[in-house]
Order: structure tokens, then sequence, then C-alpha cells
DNA sequence: AAGTCAAATAAGAATAATTATCTTTTAAGA
DNA sequence: TCTTAAAAGATAATTATTCTTATTTGACTT
């Protein structure tokens, strides 16, 4: 799927910039706001970081992305997709996506009777293959 | 286990303000940077910002507290405890503890002949008993 | 118990990160 | 096309965090 139709479910107006920042996202896989900010301005040379920061906040508040707060790491930003953990690196920081089964998690967890799970963060940290 | 010896143990050196900030932190469960601020200032009005900004990051290093990172929620702070998963209510904001065991988790979550597991972080969001 | 020293504190300056304000521009539907 | 609400850009304001310097204090030694 593109990025117009993408923005069009969520219901967000189609820009250049938009469409950008989510280009950036998807070829980095998770991207930090600086290094976002960084990269976006080799394309948009006169793009305002307040407007990186706005596009940021709407679209994680129509779910468009996900936020990845990994502790001792900036927050990372991510196209959302298909519900899935994320391995942090602590030697390279690279951060990898993890298939991982969240509903089957939940079960064990707490119990569904009581509590209303909504959704479910899974970050796990140490050393990936490369750096190991 | 008293506070004093908690840090002795850490290598920090025991101070009244370190005394005081572990005192907050384990009658609150988990606690924001200003919060915290707010609460400790009424114990030692002339505390400073930059103590407490300090004495997080050196106890953070030294993993006798721990940071709850979890997505649209300012980070929270908690003395390091076994571990174990937080849940997150998005109606009151309450940060719970949830009993878990990590360890078996992780058997399922990635390859740990390629991989090398320091540490999970499991938060869940949703709603809670009193919310739901 | 007094002396020493590295580390911690306080105060405030400096820097970084994020949000708000205002004007201009633009996407999208009539 | 025209219209309008939303988005972009510029920059100010706010908030969060770190740094600097002088002073104080905890912990260790004698």
């Amino acid at each position: 799927m593109n990025y117009e139709t993408l923005l069009k479910q969520h219901q967000l107006k189609i820009t250049p910039q938009r469409i950008g920042i989510l280009n950036m996202m998807h070829s980095a896989g998770h991207i930090t706001i600086e290094n976002l900010f960084e990269e976006i301005k080799k394309q948009f040379s006169s793009i305002s970081l307040a407007t990186l920061y706005k596009n940021i906040n709407s679209m994680l508040d129509s779910s468009l992305i996900t936020e990845v707060k990994a502790p001792n790491y900036k927050t990372h930003y991510e196209i959302t997709k298909t519900p899935h953990a994320h391995f942090v690196c602590t030697s390279c920081g690279e951060h990898k996506d993890v298939e991982f089964d969240m509903s089957n998690l939940c079960k064990n967890l707490v119990d569904e009777s009581t509590y209303e799970v909504a959704k479910t963060s899974v970050i796990v940290s140490g050393l990936c293959p490369d750096c190991k």
C-alpha cells in the first residue's frame, strides 16, 4: 500500500512532507526525531522542525505510526505494522523487529476478566548476532 | 533491606537526599521526575533539580533503579526489583507491577544461540479493574 | 576525634527538546 | 476555479536536561 492511501485512511491530509517522512521511516525501519530531521532536510531543505514534530504527533494520534521507547535509548518511530516485539542491541544500538504473538502473551499476563488490554509493548535488549 | 545498605551495595555515597528519593520512589511505586521533585521538595526545600537528575542518572547507571518508559507516558522510575511486567491504565494513568516470568518469555522471542538477551521490558496498556 | 579528599549539593547558566503563535501557503472538496 | 480548513514555515516560548562553579559533606585515615 502506498502512503497516499495510508494517510487518507487515517484522515490526514496528503502533503509532500508527510510522504517524505513516511518514506524515511520506512527505509530506516525505526528512526529518531533528530535522525529523521537530518534525513528529511536533504529532501525538503526548508522544512521546519515544528512541522516534523506536528506530523509525528498527528500520525501518532491516528496510530499511523508507533513510538518505540526502549530503556536507555531515545524514542524511535516506525510505521505501524502488525503487533511485534523489538530487540535493541546494547552494542550497536540497532532496533530490530521481532515476530511475536502478543495476544498469546497477554493471556498469561493479566486476568482479562478484570483488566482490558489494549496494547502491549515488548522490548528486549542485549547483543545482536553481529555484535555477539 | 534499608536504603543505606542498598546504596552501599551499589557503591553510591549515602546522602539524606538519596535516602529521601528512594523513600519517595518506594512509597509511590513508580514516579516521574517532576512528581519526585515536587514531593522531595517538601522534605528538602532547597534541593536542586540538578541534584535530582544526577542522582537519578547515577542510580540508573548502577541499576539501583529502573526506568519504565510506557508509550504515550512520561518516564517513570522505580527501585529495581525482580523482573516483572507493567500495566499502564490509559484512563487513570496508574502504573502497576505485574508478576511475570521474563526468562520464559525470551525463549519464545529470539533465538538465544544467536542473540544474547540481557533485559526484557514488557508494558501492557489498557483499562485497569477500577476504570473498566 | 580531627584531618583529608573525592564526591555530592546548590544555584543558576547553558543547552537541548518540544510546543505554541502567527502568517503564508496549499490540499481537497464544492 | 473558488473556498476553506488544515498544514507549512519561521521563530518565540516553554519545558526538560545537562553543565559549571563554589561550597559542603560523607567516608576513610590516622
